[in-house]
DNA sequence: GTGGCTGCAAATCATTTGCATATAC
DNA sequence: GTATATGCAAATGATTTGCAGCCAC
C-alpha cells in the first residue's frame, strides 16, 4: 500500500511518518492539483487528529526535496502536484479545472544560454476549456 | 506628462482619475514588477491621502481592460507589469530580481490546437541569475 | 535518548468588503 | 445630477510562527 512512498522518503533520508505517507499517496492518487486545505480536509476524515500545520510542513519538506512541486496558477492559494515528467498547465477560468499540458518547453535551452541557471519552469495557460466553450455555445 | 495615460484610459472609456494616472505612469516608468504595496508606498509620498484600496481597485480595473498584467511568480504577493509585447519572466531565488525574458512562446499554437481558448500565457523560470552565480563562485 | 515532527492556538500579511464621502463627466 | 471612484476601518483567508508533547530512528 505505502511501500512506494516509504521508498521515496527513504531515498531522500527523510523520516517516515504516517502523515507524510498519506499526503504523498494522496497527491499520487489525485492528480487534480489540490490545495493544502483540500488535502487536509480529505485526510482529516480518516485521521481526525491531523493538523493543517502538519500538512503545510509536509508539503514544504516534500517540495524542498523535489518530490512534489507547487503551482501558483490560480488565485491566492498554492496548489500541489506529484512530480512527474515536465509539463505545463492550463487553467479554465470558467470551471476552474487545471489540466496538464504535456508539451516540452523549447525555451529552457535558450534561457540557459542567456546565463540563467534554471531550477524550475512553470508554463501557465489560462482561458476557456473545450467543455466550457461548448456549453457557452449551447446557450 | 500624463497625456499618454489619459489617452489610454480614454481609449478604454474609463474615468480619468489622478490616482489611475499616477499608477499607470508608475508602472510604465518602473518595469520592476512591483507589488501593490510597493506602488502604494511610493505614490503615497506625493499623495498622502492615497488609499491602498484605491491601488488595488485601480490595478484590478486596469488589468480587466488588459492595460496591465499580473504575475504570480514570487511568493505570496501579486506583482504588476505594464503590458508590452509578450514575454516570459525569470526570478532569481538569490537576489529576488525578476527580469523579462523576451522570447516568444512556441507552445501557444499547440495548446490552442488541443482545443483550449487561451487568454493569458505565463512563462516563469526560477533559478539563479548570472550576477548571483558569479558572486557565489567568488566566495 | 534525542532531535526532528506533530498539533494546537495565536499571529501575520496580502487582499477584499462594507460603507460614507467625494468627484468625473 | 448621478453613477462611479476614493478612502477608511474592519473582515477574510491562506499561510506562518511559537511552543509543548510525541514518536521515528
Amino acid at each position: 500500500m505505502f511501500e512506494k512512498y516509504v521508498d521515496i522518503l527513504k531515498e531522500h533520508s527523510m523520516k517516515i511518518t504516517p502523515q507524510r505517507l498519506e499526503i504523498l499517496k494522496y497527491l499520487d492518487d489525485h492528480r487534480t492539483h489540490p490545495t493544502a486545505d483540500e488535502i487536509f480536509s480529505e485526510l482529516k476524515e480518516s485521521n481526525p487528529s491531523l493538523s493543517k500545520t502538519t500538512v503545510y510542513n509536509s508539503l514544504e519538506i516534500l517540495k524542498s526535496h523535489n518530490i512534489i512541486q507547487s503551482l501558483s496558477i490560480s488565485g491566492s492559494e498554492t496548489r500541489y502536484d506529484f512530480k512527474s515528467s515536465m509539463h505545463h498547465h492550463f487553467l479554465c477560468k470558467k470551471c476552474g479545472n487545471i489540466v496538464d499540458i504535456d508539451i516540452k518547453c523549447p525555451n529552457i535551452e535558450k534561457v540557459s544560454q542567456l546565463g540563467y541557471k534554471i531550477d524550475e519552469v512553470h508554463g501557465y495557460f489560462k482561458g476557456i476549456c473545450n467543455k466550457c466553450a461548448k456549453k457557452q455555445g449551447d446557450n
